[in-house]
DNA sequence: CTGAAAGCGCTTACAG
DNA sequence: CTGAAAGCGCTTACAG
């Protein structure tokens, strides 16, 4: 079965038959082996020897070399997803959320993690400098919308997620929801249930400072004062270890704990949960995310449709790689949220 | 700035720098720019030219064309890690342990979710065939380890999951725990806290069966009859529905259950308390992976080392990457497991 | 319509 | 040593 490639000598190349063998094989031109290939009609190509091309491809195993065809014809037909911690659940979501759009168009989805570190960060948007990926839909914490000039000037199409751009400068869709509009709405909650010392929990950067100025404006409304907890990161060992440090203070201790993600939160109860007290008859707990552990351990919280918000994400990506699809403005999309009330608040 | 790059008329081309433009800039030929940018050393350019390029590419911004580069070295530098489902929280694990070995290295990992699906599985295997990674580490639920052997024969390094593999006939390498001897010691620890009627659920692929033999074979041995639940999948609902099928039997009710994945038993603790059974009063659960969730609602269960797991399988494609690394055989590498008792049993 | 040539952006083997 | 040419595996624009 040697169809004519020559054994290179010193590389050790792959073993994978090419366009060229199949065409060897047929006694046909490589070019009419891609045009078989890749079209469903091939007028320029005779029926049987078509035929014969395809049974050919088929007997010999052969799959497209993907760094080839994107090469040439600059397309990856792959997303990128730069994620800040893919064990947050609610990262896997979104994942799927994207893959389930992105896979029916043909589109694979790539991982990017950066570590929630603004390093990682920057690491991420030189790898998609490299023409890895047709469009990317990303979480960045430390990164502003401006930081992704260059991409949008490479006709990179991004989606930025968690925030609205209110410039619309740049060429870079948005899609979020109103993350202060649900903070201010957990806030009401805790006051409506009596509570008067509510602190919250976040970290100094990332998705946390928009939640805590929907709470800040509800407390301030309410002739409340603010209490933050702001050197953790939003992990369930951050959560447990800012409440160990809320416990340890001297004065009244608050009667509410605000986490800006539910990672936080959960560790807020676990800590609480250690030092004995009952929750929420001594200490009430909200979070942010409604990730499906959330619902296991009954904390209230605000469901963040991740899944929905990676379709859209994918739809918003595939649209822009259409013909003719980056001549539009960019777009600032919203997603609703939605309040869930559990047994922690 | 036009660096003489002409504009090509139809085709919308990439509007980022290559070499050839950092080459036109400096005078150069390209391919002395392709050795200043990637060697560390260059006796053939002299110390001026050299310095120039290195400026012309910082200012240029100039990024590696990634599908060029890997055309042209036959080198991704890219490590695919195929999961049955990301938001099973044991697979973020893995990627992360994958991550942080493969990272300094110079590797990036890649994500494939095959939706535990045969069809899916398949589908990764045509995926991988087509050059996008240099090395996979996977967990098929439906493919075997013979499957691979079109993959193996192309050179390309495969780490499997989650199983031995006693012929080693294939260059394929194995990463695993004792599945069996983990769950015969759950069995064990249910029985000698007194329970005599255990059941298991299950899924019809997947880890489950090697788990179901370890159970089965202490049940025997201890002259107990074993109760499996074969029909679920693996994941919380997949639980629920299983356990709410087990309640809903007639006969004497199991006072013990023991899911095949932590996921499983989750759903198993929802459903039971959802019917008012205490955990572990009434009935005892016992997962298998200990995920974070675990440990939240006090699930006994069998420490997967998820992150070593990936980790290591990582340090082995890295090591049959290295010159000659494809020469030893393949390799059956086994970690340790730990029962982890909680509350639920 | 039909087919073979050009060329995507790189790396590396190989002439001067 | 020094530099320019070949060529990775494809797609597509463009001659006959």
């Amino acid at each position: 079965m040697a169809y004519g490639r020559p054994v290179t000598s010193k590389t050790q190349r792959s073993v994978r038959p090419t366009q060229k063998d199949i065409a060897a094989a047929a006694g046909v031109s490589q070019a009419a082996v891609s045009m078989v290939l890749n079209k469903a009609d091939t007028p320029s190509v005779p029926g049987p020897t078509r035929a014969r091309i395809l049974k050919l491809a088929a007997e010999l195993g052969y799959r497209p070399n993907h760094p080839a065809r994107s090469l040439r014809s600059a397309r990856t037909m792959t997303l990128a997803c730069v994620v800040p911690d893919i064990t947050n659940p609610f990262y896997p979501g979104l994942v799927r959320g994207l893959q389930t759009t992105a896979a029916p168009a043909g589109y694979d989805v790539l991982i990017y993690d950066t570590d929630r570190t603004q390093e990682g960060e920057r690491r991420a948007l030189n790898w998609l400098r490299q023409g890895r990926a047709d469009g990317v839909v990303g979480t960045f914490f430390h990164l502003q919308t401006a930081d992704f000039a260059t991409l949008a000037r490479e006709r990179l199409p991004v989606v930025l997620l968690g925030r609205q751009d209110v410039s619309r400068r740049l060429l870079i869709d948005h899609v979020f929801i109103d993350n202060a509009a649900a903070a201010a709405a957990l806030t009401r909650l805790l006051i409506r249930r009596g509570h008067r010392r509510i602190a919250m929990i976040l970290a100094e950067f990332g998705p946390g400072r928009v939640r805590a100025a929907g709470y800040r404006s509800v407390m301030r409304e309410a002739g409340l004062s603010t209490d933050f907890i702001v050197d953790s990161t939003y992990s369930e060992e951050g959560g447990a270890r800012a409440m160990q440090k809320l416990l340890s203070r001297k004065g009244p201790r608050p009667t509410a704990v605000f986490g800006a993600n539910d990672m936080l939160a959960i560790g807020v109860m676990l800590a609480a949960r250690e030092a004995g007290l009952a929750i929420p008859g001594d200490i009430a707990v909200v979070g942010f995310d409604d990730i499906p552990t959330a619902k296991l351990l009954g904390l209230t919280t605000a469901r963040h449709p991740e899944f929905d918000l990676g379709a859209l994400a994918a739809r918003t990506l595939i649209e822009r790689l259409q013909p003719g699809g980056m001549k539009s403005r960019s777009r600032n999309l919203e997603l609703k949220f939605e309040i869930i009330e559990r047994s922690s608040a």
